[in-house]
DNA sequence: CTCTATTATAAAATATATTTATGTAACGGT
DNA sequence: ACCGTTACATAAATATATTTTATAATAGAG
């Protein structure tokens, strides 16, 4: 079977006309009607029901049930042919956060170089979701994530190297500048600046606040520590980071939190479980767990 | 790009030689190095390594990283096959080890019966590895598992409905028949009759000899519940079962274990979270769990 | 009732895969 | 060293599959 057919499958049930999906690909119409007919043919089912009455396509069980396998045989093939391509060229992509990317990023980068691998390196940065996502599509081959719980996942291996409390940043004229600790719950009518949505930092944070019982008050979101930062220390508010953000800055102070049950941050190396690792990667990878490893 | 020429390429890999695979295929060998060129050109990367002085093939690193998504994508392709053509039959295999079929199936086939469902359903029996395997290469819809752990695989989503202890059977001849409760310590010079490797009983047994530091004399192993509790009541051994197995026979006697913590036969309903469930399948989940429910 | 948009069908054209026939390379036996 | 055998490669011919072109069918809008 040719997974031609599959795609232009997918592409069907996701646009809903055969001309559009004929356009998509930049073939005649009945191309996308020849291709349907041998699916159809080859399943011995219906996968489409044209309802020219209401002029809509609705998807069959049968054509549901295909409509899954096809995804995940054209994830395949895209994650094939990037693995594919990156072997070929002694490429590795590796994913990594902004924050995990300012605080460890430097030594393993001095690492690789001494080991001549910093060349074969190509980094994306992006919330963990997007990483994670990133990864699992064959974009990127190796990525360190943060994460609040230890992660696990279909397809992917995790292995964690560091657990990191999250920390109260205040500017240095904010009336709590002269504690060093504090329960969270005492931060209930405080403006806060956080991440967007992407990144691990907001679970932890909602886990807080549930637990807490209160609705912050969240008067900018950004995805750059440096941004949030700035914030800060201008006192428009105040933030929520792992220890490891710390920019020893003198117009911003750290405060620890004292609440019993704290989420932490964890830090792992993860990777595909089909990626089959090249002598270059598993020399990256050695790196990275010899650098951050415990 | 044809999902044949995959096939062509895992069987390659397999057996090592282009002529074998082509017998196989039923086609000619021509086809098999053609095959395998469309591969490499298209992926711009020898997959394969002819070594004609030593009359070996080996597979190349980008190779190898290709086979790990052929397999994936013809066992898509197998799945869906066969999901499809039960969707079509309106057929649900129902996936049980001997041990839940004669104690929960009387139950669950009642209500089946009852909801007209009972002549769609077609049972495969098997230890529990066997079967998960057979839930995930799509020959069978959906599974009754036993384990000892909670269940969590990829692409399986598990609903675990009932958790008995493990218990010890004796013949009513045996000097611990008069008991009705044993420390498995007390069992390390017995002679055991138990299951075939496939099945979970093994994984708890081997967890208690482990703990309590000796090895048993296993005389015998049968797949059959009946096979070992004959054997039992004819004193030529004990045997480890779960209390559900119990046949209510008056040659044998049923031990409670009391040690401190004990492995638990955990039974639970599994199906593919890729699967889509027909309106039929749904219902036939929808008798298990209120009839096995908690 | 006609025009337009959308999908289906049939035949022709094109592209792709397989077979047939043959070549090449390496090995083992004598 | 020569010959037969095994195993894979190559090229041309053939078979099969896919796409296009041209046109028909169907239904909705105006």
């Amino acid at each position: 079977m040719n997974t031609r057919d599959l795609a232009y499958f997918y592409q069907l049930i996701r646009q809903k006309s055969f001309s559009k999906v004929a356009d998509y690909f930049h073939v005649t119409q009945p191309t996308i009607t020849m291709a349907l007919k041998r699916l159809e043919a080859d399943y011995g089912t219906k996968l489409i029901q044209r309802d020219r009455v209401h002029n809509q396509l609705t998807v069959t069980a049968t054509g549901q049930q295909l409509l899954t396998h096809a995804e995940a045989i054209l994830n395949e093939l895209t994650v094939a042919r990037q693995e594919i391509t990156r072997l070929t060229q002694q490429q590795t992509v590796l994913a990594l956060p902004p924050i995990i990317e300012t605080h460890y990023f430097p030594q393993i980068a001095a690492q690789l170089q001494a080991h001549q691998q910093l060349e074969n390196i190509r980094t994306i940065e992006g919330g963990s979701v997007t990483l994670r996502q990133a990864l699992r599509n064959g974009e990127a081959d190796i990525a360190l994530l943060g994460s609040t719980a230890q992660l696990s996942y279909q397809q992917l291996l995790a292995q964690e190297f560091d657990r990191q409390p999250f920390t109260i940043f205040v500017s240095r004229q904010h009336p709590l500048a002269n504690r060093h600790h504090i329960a969270f719950s005492d931060l209930r009518h405080e403006h806060f600046i956080l991440f967007t949505d992407d990144f691990v930092h907001n679970a932890a944070f909602n886990q807080l606040t549930r637990r807490n019982h209160f609705r912050p008050d969240v008067v900018y979101r950004a995805n750059d520590t440096h941004v949030i930062m700035n914030l800060v220390a201008a006192n428009v508010g105040i933030t929520f980071l792992t220890s490891i953000a710390d920019q020893h800055r003198n117009d911003m102070v750290r405060l620890t939190l004292t609440d019993d049950e704290q989420p932490e941050f964890i830090a792992s190396i993860v990777y595909r479980t089909t990626h089959v690792l090249t002598p270059a990667q598993q020399q990256v990878l050695a790196v990275l767990t010899q650098t951050l490893g415990r």
